[in-house]
DNA sequence: TAGGCCATCTGGTCCT
DNA sequence: AGGACCAGATGGCCTA
Protein backbone atom coordinates (compact mmCIF):
# COMPACT_ATOMS: atom_id res chain seq x y z
CA UNK A 1 0.00 0.00 0.00
CA UNK A 2 1.54 3.33 -1.12
CA UNK A 3 1.56 5.96 1.92
CA UNK A 4 0.71 9.08 0.56
CA UNK A 5 1.39 12.40 1.71
CA UNK A 6 -1.66 13.69 2.98
CA UNK A 7 -1.77 10.63 4.86
CA UNK A 8 -0.13 9.63 8.36
CA UNK A 9 0.27 6.21 9.72
CA UNK A 10 -2.64 4.63 11.59
CA UNK A 11 -1.96 2.58 14.33
CA UNK A 12 -1.59 -0.62 12.60
CA UNK A 13 -1.00 -0.69 9.28
CA UNK A 14 -3.42 1.84 7.82
CA UNK A 15 -3.37 4.53 6.99
CA UNK A 16 -5.63 7.50 7.68
CA UNK A 17 -6.37 10.63 5.50
CA UNK A 18 -6.57 14.10 6.62
CA UNK A 19 -10.47 13.96 6.56
CA UNK A 20 -10.26 11.08 9.26
CA UNK A 21 -7.94 13.21 11.33
CA UNK A 22 -8.83 13.40 15.05
CA UNK A 23 -8.26 16.82 16.23
CA UNK A 24 -4.91 15.74 17.74
CA UNK A 25 -4.00 15.12 14.33
CA UNK A 26 -4.99 18.44 13.54
CA UNK A 27 -2.54 20.14 15.72
CA UNK A 28 1.22 19.81 15.77
CA UNK A 29 3.16 18.33 18.54
CA UNK A 30 3.42 22.21 19.78
CA UNK A 31 -0.10 22.74 19.75
CA UNK A 32 -0.09 25.47 17.65
CA UNK A 33 0.15 24.59 14.40
CA UNK A 34 -3.21 22.81 13.26
CA UNK A 35 -3.78 21.44 10.36
CA UNK A 36 -2.93 23.98 7.78
CA UNK A 37 0.49 22.55 7.32
CA UNK A 38 -1.31 18.85 6.76
CA UNK A 39 -3.84 20.16 4.58
CA UNK A 40 -1.87 22.45 2.65
CA UNK A 41 0.47 19.55 1.69
CA UNK A 42 -2.53 17.15 1.19
CA UNK A 43 -4.64 19.29 -1.51
CA UNK A 44 -2.48 21.87 -2.59
CA UNK A 45 -4.44 24.51 -1.02
CA UNK A 46 -5.79 26.19 1.75
CA UNK A 47 -9.29 26.88 1.28
CA UNK A 48 -10.18 24.33 3.62
CA UNK A 49 -7.40 25.91 6.26
CA UNK A 50 -9.19 29.22 6.19
CA UNK A 51 -12.55 27.74 6.91
CA UNK A 52 -11.47 25.59 9.50
CA UNK A 53 -9.63 28.10 11.72
CA UNK A 54 -8.28 25.81 14.98
CA UNK A 55 -9.93 27.76 17.37
CA UNK A 56 -13.09 25.80 16.26
CA UNK A 57 -11.85 23.14 17.47
CA UNK A 58 -11.49 24.60 21.07
CA UNK A 59 -15.05 25.10 21.37
CA UNK A 60 -17.36 22.97 22.80
CA UNK A 61 -20.95 21.90 21.03
CA UNK A 62 -23.07 24.89 22.68
CA UNK A 63 -20.81 27.55 21.55
CA UNK A 64 -20.77 26.11 18.40
CA UNK A 65 -24.48 25.77 17.45
CA UNK A 66 -24.91 29.07 19.21
CA UNK A 67 -22.32 30.63 17.27
CA UNK A 68 -23.02 29.40 13.68
CA UNK A 69 -24.55 31.91 11.63
CA UNK A 70 -23.70 34.44 13.76
CA UNK A 71 -20.96 37.20 12.56
CA UNK A 72 -17.86 38.03 13.85
CA UNK A 73 -17.69 41.42 15.23
CA UNK A 74 -14.07 41.29 16.32
CA UNK A 75 -12.71 40.61 13.19
CA UNK A 76 -12.33 43.31 10.75
CA UNK A 77 -14.75 43.54 8.05
CA UNK A 78 -14.19 42.00 4.56
CA UNK A 79 -15.57 42.76 1.37
CA UNK A 80 -17.34 39.06 -0.15
CA UNK A 81 -19.63 36.97 1.13
CA UNK A 82 -19.09 35.86 4.68
CA UNK A 83 -17.92 32.87 5.59
CA UNK A 84 -18.95 30.28 8.20
CA UNK A 85 -17.48 29.96 10.70
CA UNK A 86 -16.22 25.88 10.39
CA UNK A 87 -17.49 24.87 13.74
CA UNK A 88 -17.00 20.88 15.12
CA UNK A 89 -20.10 20.16 13.62
CA UNK A 90 -19.22 21.11 11.02
CA UNK A 91 -16.14 19.91 10.26
CA UNK A 92 -17.81 16.89 11.20
CA UNK A 93 -20.10 16.98 8.70
CA UNK A 94 -17.77 18.26 5.90
CA UNK A 95 -15.63 15.40 6.32
CA UNK A 96 -18.14 13.05 6.21
CA UNK A 97 -19.15 14.70 3.04
CA UNK A 98 -15.68 14.51 1.57
CA UNK A 99 -14.54 10.84 2.89
CA UNK A 100 -17.41 10.14 1.23
CA UNK A 101 -16.50 12.32 -1.96
CA UNK A 102 -13.31 10.84 -2.11
CA UNK A 103 -14.91 7.17 -1.88
CA UNK A 104 -17.32 7.67 -5.07
CA UNK A 105 -14.52 9.36 -6.86
CA UNK A 106 -11.92 6.95 -6.38
CA UNK A 107 -14.56 4.04 -7.50
CA UNK A 108 -15.51 6.14 -10.78
CA UNK A 109 -11.90 6.21 -11.47
CA UNK A 110 -11.85 2.81 -11.48
CA UNK A 111 -14.60 2.70 -13.32
CA UNK A 112 -12.73 4.31 -15.72
CA UNK A 113 -10.09 2.02 -15.99
CA UNK A 114 -11.74 -1.22 -16.24
CA UNK A 115 -13.38 0.01 -18.97
CA UNK A 116 -10.22 1.33 -20.29
CA UNK A 117 -8.65 -1.92 -19.52
CA UNK A 118 -11.63 -4.10 -21.35
CA UNK A 119 -10.71 -1.47 -24.45
CA UNK A 120 -6.75 -2.93 -24.02
CA UNK A 121 -8.24 -6.36 -24.24
CA UNK A 122 -9.62 -5.83 -27.91
CA UNK A 123 -6.98 -4.11 -29.39
CA UNK A 124 -4.84 -5.76 -32.04
CA UNK A 125 -1.85 -5.50 -30.13
CA UNK A 126 -1.33 -6.55 -26.93
CA UNK A 127 1.58 -7.70 -24.65
CA UNK A 128 2.02 -8.81 -21.31
CA UNK A 129 5.55 -7.37 -20.39
CA UNK A 130 4.14 -3.93 -22.29
CA UNK A 131 0.84 -2.54 -20.86
CA UNK A 132 -0.45 0.08 -23.18
CA UNK A 133 -0.55 3.62 -21.19
CA UNK A 134 -3.83 4.89 -20.95
CA UNK A 135 -3.83 7.89 -23.06
CA UNK A 136 -1.88 5.40 -25.84
CA UNK A 137 -4.77 2.61 -25.38
CA UNK A 138 -7.30 5.56 -26.28
CA UNK A 139 -4.57 6.54 -29.51
CA UNK A 140 -4.38 2.98 -30.64
CA UNK A 141 -8.41 2.48 -30.33
CA UNK A 142 -8.92 5.56 -32.58
CA UNK A 143 -6.25 4.55 -35.17
CA UNK A 144 -8.12 0.92 -35.05
CA UNK A 145 -11.24 2.44 -35.94
CA UNK A 146 -9.76 5.14 -38.59
CA UNK A 147 -8.07 1.71 -40.33
CA UNK A 148 -11.14 -0.14 -39.66
CA UNK A 149 -13.42 2.05 -41.78
CA UNK A 150 -10.80 2.36 -44.83
CA UNK A 151 -10.58 -0.91 -44.81
CA UNK A 152 -14.22 -1.26 -44.68
CA UNK A 153 -14.75 1.39 -47.52
CA UNK A 154 -12.03 -1.03 -49.41
CA UNK A 155 -9.54 1.57 -49.98
CA UNK A 156 -7.21 -0.41 -47.02
CA UNK A 157 -5.98 -3.84 -47.19
CA UNK A 158 -5.51 -4.77 -43.78
CA UNK A 159 -2.42 -6.05 -44.77
CA UNK A 160 -1.09 -2.92 -46.34
CA UNK A 161 1.68 -0.78 -45.00
CA UNK A 162 -0.96 1.95 -45.13
CA UNK A 163 -2.96 0.18 -42.58
CA UNK A 164 -0.19 -0.16 -40.05
CA UNK A 165 0.86 3.75 -40.51
CA UNK A 166 -2.79 4.32 -39.64
CA UNK A 167 -2.82 2.54 -36.52
CA UNK A 168 0.46 3.88 -35.48
CA UNK A 169 -0.24 7.55 -36.34
CA UNK A 170 0.41 9.88 -33.34
CA UNK A 171 1.58 7.05 -30.92
CA UNK A 172 4.98 6.94 -28.66
CA UNK A 173 7.71 5.30 -30.46
CA UNK A 174 7.34 2.08 -27.81
CA UNK A 175 3.86 1.76 -28.75
CA UNK A 176 4.51 2.17 -32.50
CA UNK A 177 7.41 -0.64 -32.14
CA UNK A 178 4.95 -2.80 -30.38
CA UNK A 179 2.24 -2.31 -32.99
CA UNK A 180 5.11 -3.09 -35.62
CA UNK A 181 6.28 -6.04 -33.69
CA UNK A 182 3.15 -7.48 -33.59
CA UNK A 183 2.51 -7.01 -37.40
CA UNK A 184 6.26 -8.04 -38.34
CA UNK A 185 5.33 -11.69 -36.97
CA UNK A 186 6.32 -14.27 -40.10
CA UNK A 187 6.17 -17.79 -40.77
CA UNK A 188 7.87 -17.99 -36.96
CA UNK A 189 6.26 -15.68 -35.02
CA UNK A 190 7.93 -16.59 -31.76
CA UNK A 191 11.18 -15.95 -32.88
CA UNK A 192 12.48 -13.25 -30.89
CA UNK A 193 9.23 -12.90 -28.61
CA UNK A 194 9.14 -13.26 -25.00
CA UNK A 195 8.07 -16.28 -23.92
CA UNK A 196 4.81 -14.80 -21.95
CA UNK A 197 4.14 -13.18 -25.48
CA UNK A 198 4.68 -16.38 -26.89
CA UNK A 199 1.15 -17.38 -25.89
CA UNK A 200 -0.91 -14.87 -27.14
CA UNK A 201 0.16 -15.52 -30.85
CA UNK A 202 -2.79 -16.63 -32.86
CA UNK A 203 -2.60 -17.93 -36.26
CA UNK A 204 -4.57 -15.89 -38.16
CA UNK A 205 -6.67 -16.78 -40.94
CA UNK A 206 -5.01 -14.14 -43.49
CA UNK A 207 -5.00 -14.56 -47.00
CA UNK A 208 -1.20 -14.88 -46.28
CA UNK A 209 -1.35 -17.89 -44.45
CA UNK A 210 -0.12 -16.38 -41.00
CA UNK A 211 0.46 -13.65 -39.33
CA UNK A 212 0.39 -10.50 -40.84
CA UNK A 213 3.94 -10.02 -42.24
CA UNK A 214 4.81 -6.48 -41.96
CA UNK A 215 8.58 -5.51 -40.59
CA UNK A 216 10.98 -3.43 -40.82
CA UNK A 217 14.81 -4.55 -40.44
CA UNK A 218 15.94 -2.22 -37.78
CA UNK A 219 13.00 -3.91 -35.51
CA UNK A 220 14.79 -5.90 -32.29
CA UNK A 221 13.15 -8.68 -31.12
CA UNK A 222 10.70 -7.37 -28.89
CA UNK A 223 8.98 -7.28 -26.05
CA UNK A 224 6.51 -6.98 -28.64
CA UNK A 225 2.86 -8.32 -28.22
CA UNK A 226 0.87 -10.00 -30.78
CA UNK A 227 -1.01 -8.59 -33.32
CA UNK A 228 -4.30 -10.07 -33.29
CA UNK A 229 -5.44 -10.38 -36.95
CA UNK A 230 -9.00 -12.15 -36.67
CA UNK A 231 -9.73 -8.88 -35.42
CA UNK A 232 -8.93 -7.56 -38.65
CA UNK A 233 -11.25 -7.45 -41.86
CA UNK A 234 -9.22 -8.79 -44.40
CA UNK A 235 -10.01 -7.40 -47.70
CA UNK A 236 -8.84 -6.97 -50.97
CA UNK A 237 -5.72 -5.44 -51.33
CA UNK A 238 -6.08 -2.57 -53.68
CA UNK A 239 -2.67 -1.82 -55.42
CA UNK A 240 -1.74 1.26 -55.03
CA UNK A 241 -3.92 2.24 -52.45
CA UNK A 242 -3.20 5.59 -51.35
CA UNK A 243 -3.61 7.42 -48.30
CA UNK A 244 -6.65 9.65 -49.29
CA UNK A 245 -9.04 9.34 -46.87
CA UNK A 246 -10.14 12.41 -45.41
CA UNK A 247 -10.59 11.62 -41.44
CA UNK A 248 -9.60 14.56 -39.50
CA UNK A 249 -6.63 12.67 -38.58
CA UNK A 250 -4.74 12.68 -41.70
CA UNK A 251 -4.83 16.04 -41.75
CA UNK A 252 -2.02 17.87 -40.19
CA UNK A 253 -0.32 21.20 -40.74
CA UNK A 254 3.07 18.98 -40.94
CA UNK A 255 6.33 19.61 -39.57
CA UNK A 256 7.52 20.65 -36.09
CA UNK A 257 4.62 22.66 -34.04
CA UNK A 258 2.38 20.26 -35.32
CA UNK A 259 -0.48 19.07 -32.90
CA UNK A 260 0.56 16.10 -31.39
CA UNK A 261 -1.69 13.73 -32.76
CA UNK A 262 -2.19 15.39 -36.23
CA UNK A 263 1.05 14.90 -37.34
CA UNK A 264 2.90 12.05 -39.58
CA UNK A 265 2.57 8.85 -39.37
CA UNK A 266 4.79 7.53 -36.51
CA UNK A 267 8.70 6.76 -37.74
CA UNK A 268 8.33 3.30 -38.10
CA UNK A 269 6.38 3.07 -40.55
CA UNK A 270 7.06 5.93 -42.13
CA UNK A 271 9.87 6.64 -44.98
CA UNK A 272 12.97 4.27 -43.27
CA UNK A 273 11.10 1.56 -43.58
CA UNK A 274 13.15 -1.42 -44.87
CA UNK A 275 12.99 -5.22 -45.96
CA UNK A 276 12.16 -7.92 -42.78
CA UNK A 277 15.14 -9.39 -41.43
CA UNK A 278 15.36 -11.86 -38.74
CA UNK A 279 14.76 -10.32 -35.29
CA UNK A 280 17.95 -9.87 -33.47
CA UNK A 281 19.02 -11.71 -30.67
CA UNK A 282 20.66 -9.55 -28.92
CA UNK A 283 17.70 -8.78 -26.82
CA UNK A 284 17.12 -11.10 -25.10
CA UNK A 285 13.58 -11.98 -23.35
CA UNK A 286 13.93 -10.24 -20.23
CA UNK A 287 15.16 -7.48 -21.66
CA UNK A 288 13.13 -4.67 -21.73
CA UNK A 289 13.42 -3.26 -25.13
CA UNK A 290 15.09 -0.33 -25.72
CA UNK A 291 16.25 0.45 -29.24
CA UNK A 292 19.95 0.81 -29.44
CA UNK A 293 21.22 3.95 -31.39
CA UNK A 294 21.22 2.33 -34.66
CA UNK A 295 17.46 1.17 -34.07
CA UNK A 296 16.70 4.33 -33.23
CA UNK A 297 17.98 5.50 -36.67
CA UNK A 298 15.69 3.17 -37.99
CA UNK A 299 12.80 4.50 -36.12
CA UNK A 300 13.49 7.70 -35.85
CA UNK A 301 11.90 10.62 -37.66
CA UNK A 302 9.84 13.32 -36.95
CA UNK A 303 7.54 12.32 -34.45
CA UNK A 304 4.45 14.00 -33.75
CA UNK A 305 4.27 12.74 -30.50
CA UNK A 306 6.60 13.97 -28.87
CA UNK A 307 7.78 17.27 -27.77
CA UNK A 308 3.87 18.33 -27.23
CA UNK A 309 1.93 18.72 -24.47
CA UNK A 310 -1.10 16.09 -24.35
CA UNK A 311 -3.80 19.19 -23.76
CA UNK A 312 -4.34 20.00 -26.98
CA UNK A 313 -4.25 16.06 -28.29
CA UNK A 314 -7.87 15.84 -28.96
CA UNK A 315 -8.81 19.00 -29.33
CA UNK A 316 -7.26 20.27 -32.65
CA UNK A 317 -8.93 19.25 -35.80
CA UNK A 318 -7.38 22.08 -38.85
CA UNK A 319 -10.79 22.21 -40.30
CA UNK A 320 -9.79 22.25 -44.38
CA UNK A 321 -6.09 20.99 -44.42
CA UNK A 322 -6.08 18.53 -47.30
CA UNK A 323 -4.94 15.07 -46.66
CA UNK A 324 -1.54 14.48 -46.62
CA UNK A 325 -0.23 12.18 -48.78
CA UNK A 326 2.35 10.10 -47.57
CA UNK A 327 5.11 9.52 -49.37
CA UNK A 328 6.94 5.94 -48.96
CA UNK A 329 8.92 3.88 -50.55
CA UNK A 330 7.45 0.62 -49.55
CA UNK A 331 5.34 -1.13 -52.11
CA UNK A 332 2.89 -4.07 -51.61
C1' DT B 1 18.20 11.83 -12.02
C1' DA B 2 14.61 13.39 -15.15
C1' DG B 3 10.48 12.30 -17.21
C1' DG B 4 6.35 9.51 -17.95
C1' DC B 5 2.61 7.36 -15.88
C1' DC B 6 -0.39 6.68 -12.30
C1' DA B 7 -3.57 6.94 -8.04
C1' DT B 8 -5.50 9.83 -4.96
C1' DC B 9 -7.36 13.96 -2.81
C1' DT B 10 -9.54 18.16 -3.48
C1' DG B 11 -12.54 22.15 -4.76
C1' DG B 12 -15.37 23.92 -8.37
C1' DT B 13 -19.25 23.48 -11.43
C1' DC B 14 -23.36 21.61 -13.19
C1' DC B 15 -27.39 18.90 -12.78
C1' DT B 16 -31.26 16.53 -10.48
C1' DA C 1 -28.38 18.90 -0.68
C1' DG C 2 -26.01 15.55 -2.88
C1' DG C 3 -23.98 13.20 -6.79
C1' DA C 4 -21.34 13.22 -11.19
C1' DC C 5 -17.80 15.11 -13.61
C1' DC C 6 -13.70 17.63 -14.18
C1' DA C 7 -9.10 19.55 -13.71
C1' DG C 8 -5.28 20.85 -10.67
C1' DA C 9 -1.96 19.38 -7.33
C1' DT C 10 0.91 16.09 -5.28
C1' DG C 11 3.97 12.38 -4.65
C1' DG C 12 5.19 7.35 -5.57
C1' DC C 13 6.92 4.06 -8.86
C1' DC C 14 9.45 2.81 -12.82
C1' DT C 15 12.58 3.22 -16.61
C1' DA C 16 15.99 5.22 -19.70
Amino acid sequence: MMIKPYMRQGEGDELVSPLQWTDEDMSSPDGDTPMSSHLCRAAGTNELVREMGSEDAEENDEEEEEEEGLEDDNKSKRRGPKKKRMTKARQERFRARRVKANARERSRMHGLNDALENLRSIMPCQSKTQKLSKIETLRLARNYICALSEALDGGLSTESRVFMETLCKGLSQPTSNLVAGCLQLGPAPSVGMRPEDRQNVRAPPTPLGGMVSYSSPGLPSPPYGTFDSPHLLHLRTIKGAGFENHSPHEYNTGGVGTPPYDGPPTPPMSSNLVPKQEPSPRYPPQHHYSPSPVDQGVYQTQSSYDGHSEGSYDSYHPPHMPPQHITSIYRD
